[in-house]
DNA sequence: CTACGGGGAGAACGACCGTTCTCACATCCG
DNA sequence: CGGATGTGAGAACGGTCGTTCTCCCCGTAG
């Protein structure tokens, strides 16, 4: 057996740790569970990330960079610049409808452990300030008034929720219904 | 020491159990711990709730009951059926006030354990489905159409989410105005 | 060829936690 | 009075888990 590269052992443990803490949560996945998901070896493991919480940080912060780049992608693909907002719930019902959906992971991860570990509190804080900033851009270059923004992410977070919670994809068109009747009360 | 009767014991205990469990999260309370909390003996704890997972659906049946109460006696206040339905928010809003609030505990429950026990994922999905029904409610009563109640709570459930994350209330008046503007675009 | 340094497999360690057991004592009923 | 019952305090047990250690193999440099 070749011994392994750093970088590709890296990301063999990263998708090992996403898939698992994604769909079993945090707490319930053991160090050994990663190994075994991941083929990488107990002693690399840990001379990569030397303790758990460390892997649990690096996990939120490449799936933080990797959520909101599908969701630009997707979004960019819309040319009018109020439909893009509208898009982020055309996104979200997509998101909903992939195989093995729980909800978002750090609304979850800080409902696990927000209380616990100051990394994953401020994790799951910067991840929702940047998708509300992210937001509050495409309303700003739709022309539209920034009180709006918060509007639209308090829509987007609902849906993932209660998505998440309630298991069904309906939340999205919902919010995006929502959503529309709000963009168009400020229709010129 | 008087041996304490069962009411009283049961009483201690869940109060122990809800300021532990929603102030930490379940995992990271342990039994002990709702002991030392509650002054109830183990041998009781063990007698009355023969596992913690009994103890868990306790506590999030006994809140759940009180939750719904308390939104439901401050909606009551309010006389205007459309107004009530706006009420909903300032509700939320003096929640998110109240000192040790730390989102809502049916979300940080289904983040924490909702992949691995059956009944937490079940009390978060009932507790949800009653929200939503009570919200469907105040729609219907205030002769708004029902496409509206999904809006209304989802927004609600945005509010709870990002006023836990980020740790501010400002969600609150944010959903109610998004509300505001939903519920009077079928004004007459 | 050989000494060595890194790596893999997995045992071992120490702490924690849910659950049960021990034991001494108080209480109640004959 | 005396024995059965139930209770509290806390020790004990069994399992899990994060982390470290042991041991052995291999590739390589001198």
């Amino acid at each position: 057996m070749a011994p392994l590269d750093p970088d590709t052992a890296r990301t063999r443990l990263l998708d090992a740790a996403e898939d698992l803490f994604y769909a079993r949560g945090i707490q319930a996945v053991g160090m050994d569970d990663i190994r075994g998901g991941s083929g990488v070896s107990l002693k690399r493991l840990y001379s990569l990330y030397p303790a758990k919480e460390q892997l649990v940080e690096a996990y939120l912060q490449r799936r933080d960079v990797r959520w909101r780049g599908r969701l630009a992608a997707f979004v960019e693909q819309v040319d009018d610049p109020r439909e893009r907002v509208l898009a982020v719930f055309d996104w979200l019902g997509t998101w909903f409808r992939e195989p093995g959906f729980r909800g978002c992971a750090w609304i979850n991860g800080h409902g696990e452990l927000g209380a616990t570990s100051d990394v994953v509190a401020r994790l799951a804080r910067e991840h929702k300030l940047a998708f509300a900033d992210y937001v509050a851009g495409l309303v700003r270059e739709a022309g539209l008034p920034e009180a709006l923004a918060p509007q639209v992410f308090l829509l987007a977070e609902g849906a993932m929720v209660a998505a998440g919670i309630l298991g069904t994809d309906a939340p999205a068109a919902q919010a995006h219904a929502a959503a529309e009747v709000l963009v168009s009360s400020f229709a010129a």
